[in-house]
DNA sequence: TTGTGTTTTATTGCCTCC
DNA sequence: GGAGGCAATAAAACACAA
């Protein structure tokens, strides 16, 4: 603050005179004097070098003093403010002073301290949504692995494999195929020696110059596999249809040639 | 010792209230 | 219009690292 200011300030406002244009008229206590020295121990220095040193730190007794009346009461009256100035030797306008800094002082800490607070609960947050987040992990690496089991048994299912033992049940079927395959071939066989025999022994009575034939190599497709689900049921179906066996008959010749794995017969019955 | 950042005291300008 | 409060700021005093 340059002094020309100051005297404008002065001319302006009178409550706002300097310090050092007061201190020395005032009627001071002991400890007053004690600070009037220390802004004039300069002695014989001039009214510029007093200006100089026109702030001067207040005891700690004095501070201690108006932080108790300040912890009390953060206003003053007019009152007040003369008495407490008087018994710690400041002037009027100091003890003014001082609160008005001291109630900005507090005034910052509580904006500090409520900023604090709030950053606070912010990290509370951010902590809880961090576990929350944790928690999610953990869940979709459950539901990841879940997912992933329920693929393999999916596919275990489909490619008829025992997802208990890991044995494939599959050649359960040609068990089935094969007992098929065997009955019908048996059959064949037999109706082909017949009537190769039949036609042989017909050929050489008529004396017709045919040459003899001879059993067909060639079989019919195999049949085949696959399940219908229905009615809480699932059942064996064969294709083509076999004249031999009903679809009662091959299911439950299925389900017995494939009963060493309980799993698969649970499956197989019920849906 | 000195430069630099922080704290404390004091000032200024503007505002409201009585 | 005077008294006093507040925000912004100046300046002295102080703390501390280099």
């Amino acid at each position: 603050m340059d002094n020309g200011s100051q005297q404008e300030s002065s001319d302006l406002h009178v409550h706002h005179l300097p310090i050092v244009s007061v201190i020395g008229v005032e009627d001071h206590t002991e400890e007053a004097d004690d600070a009037a020295v220390d802004y004039h121990d300069d002695g014989s220095e001039g009214q510029d070098e007093v200006s100089n040193k026109r702030m001067k730190r207040h005891t700690d007794d004095q501070i201690k003093h108006l932080e108790s009346v300040f912890e009390r009461c953060t206003y003053l009256g007019g009152n007040q403010r003369v008495e407490l100035a008087k018994k710690l030797g400041m002037e009027e306008r100091q003890v003014k002073f001082w609160f008005q800094n001291r109630r900005t002082r507090k005034k910052v800490a509580t904006w500090v301290d409520k900023r604090f607070i709030i950053i606070q609960g912010g990290i509370a947050i951010l902590n809880m949504m961090h576990d929350e987040r944790q928690e999610g992990m953990w869940l979709q690496e459950e539901n990841d692995v879940l997912h992933a089991e329920n693929k393999v048994l999916k596919e275990a299912i489909w490619a008829n494999i025992c997802f208990t033992c890991g044995s494939p049940v599959v050649p359960a079927i040609p068990t089935v195929h094969h007992r098929y395959l065997s009955f019908q071939n048996m059959r064949l066989a037999d109706e082909l020696q017949h009537a190769t025999a039949v036609f042989n022994m017909v050929a050489q009575d008529a004396d017709v110059g045919l040459p003899p034939v001879f059993p067909l190599t060639d079989v019919s497709p195999l049949p085949q596999f696959g399940f219908v689900t229905g009615n809480n049921q699932t059942s064996l179906v064969i294709d083509p249809p076999s004249p031999s066996h009903s679809e009662n008959q091959v299911s439950t010749e299925f389900a017995n040639s494939t009963s060493t794995c309980p799993r698969l017969f649970i499956l197989s019955g019920r849906t």
